[in-house]
DNA sequence: TTTTTACTTTAGAATTATTATAAACTAGAA
DNA sequence: TTCTAGTTTATAATAATTCTAAAGTAAAAA
């Protein structure tokens, strides 16, 4: 990915490209594959391969902010934390519970023969499935 | 159901029927259908609908120890509040996320044609299907 | 270029859900 | 009854997240 692009994520998301949110952003998006971060995940990286200073609420800040503009996306796992996700089509999960490891599943990989209609006055947003791993 | 089953929920979860756990017993498991609740929502209709009175840490524990014997499960729900469920068969549900409400889907209204084979030494535990509701 | 303005970063405080603590209380065994 | 282990409770501690307001900076205006 370009700096052009990160740039266009940035003004995108209604973002003045300061040098904490480039870091941020170049973590987030130049890459070849999705991956899946929490605040803490993300600050770890940042304060140890990064020269600049991050307060966590610039990057809580810059987190929301790129989801906000549909650049992230929001897992939900079991537990205290959020997940984010920089896969932002409609996929599905594996959950390793021993290693709280989220794997992504391609729409295309799940095929459901049968669903129940949305309640009176209702329609169906999205199918999330979630899958469970053990040992 | 009855006095002697609200008691063989709190023996088998190693609680002694105490004036709170009962109250707590009867509210959850003493009615036809089973529902969802937040601590929060539990907290709220025992002081309003019940005599004595309740430490949040009570709420908690007992909640806690009826999870763990398996007279409660865990919903996942985007927020920060815990979800749980006196529907312990496995089910999924539809969530609708105007009113934060969950609602039940019993696992024969979804058949899931294809699904990915686990990764590596690992093993499916359960399938859980989320279903978003928009208006 | 300088000035100005609006936006940004930051440290620390506040908030919220949850869990831990330890003293006062109580169910049930002896 | 007495005793003991388990229980309730108020309160403190913790952890993730959000808020605040002062100091700093990007970019528009002059
Ligand atoms: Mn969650
Ligand atoms: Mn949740
Ligand atoms: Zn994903
Ligand atoms: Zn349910």
């Amino acid at each position: 990915m370009k700096k052009v692009d990160i740039f266009k994520k940035l003004r995108s998301s209604g973002l003045r490209p300061t040098k904490q949110r480039v870091e941020i952003a170049k973590f987030l998006f130049d890459r070849d594959t999705t991956f899946h971060f929490t605040i803490e995940s993300l600050e770890n990286h940042l304060t140890k391969k990064t020269t600049c200073k991050f307060a966590l609420a610039t990057i809580y800040n810059t987190v929301h902010a790129f989801k906000k503009a549909g650049h992230l996306s929001e897992v939900d796992v079991r537990g205290k934390k959020t997940y984010f996700d920089t896969n932002i089509t409609n996929h599905h999960h594996f959950y390793d519970n021993e290693t709280s490891e989220l794997i992504d599943i391609d729409a295309s990989e799940i095929v459901i023969q049968k669903i129940p209609k949305a309640p009176n006055g209702k329609k169906i947003k999205n199918v999330e499935v979630f899958i469970n791993l053990k040992n």
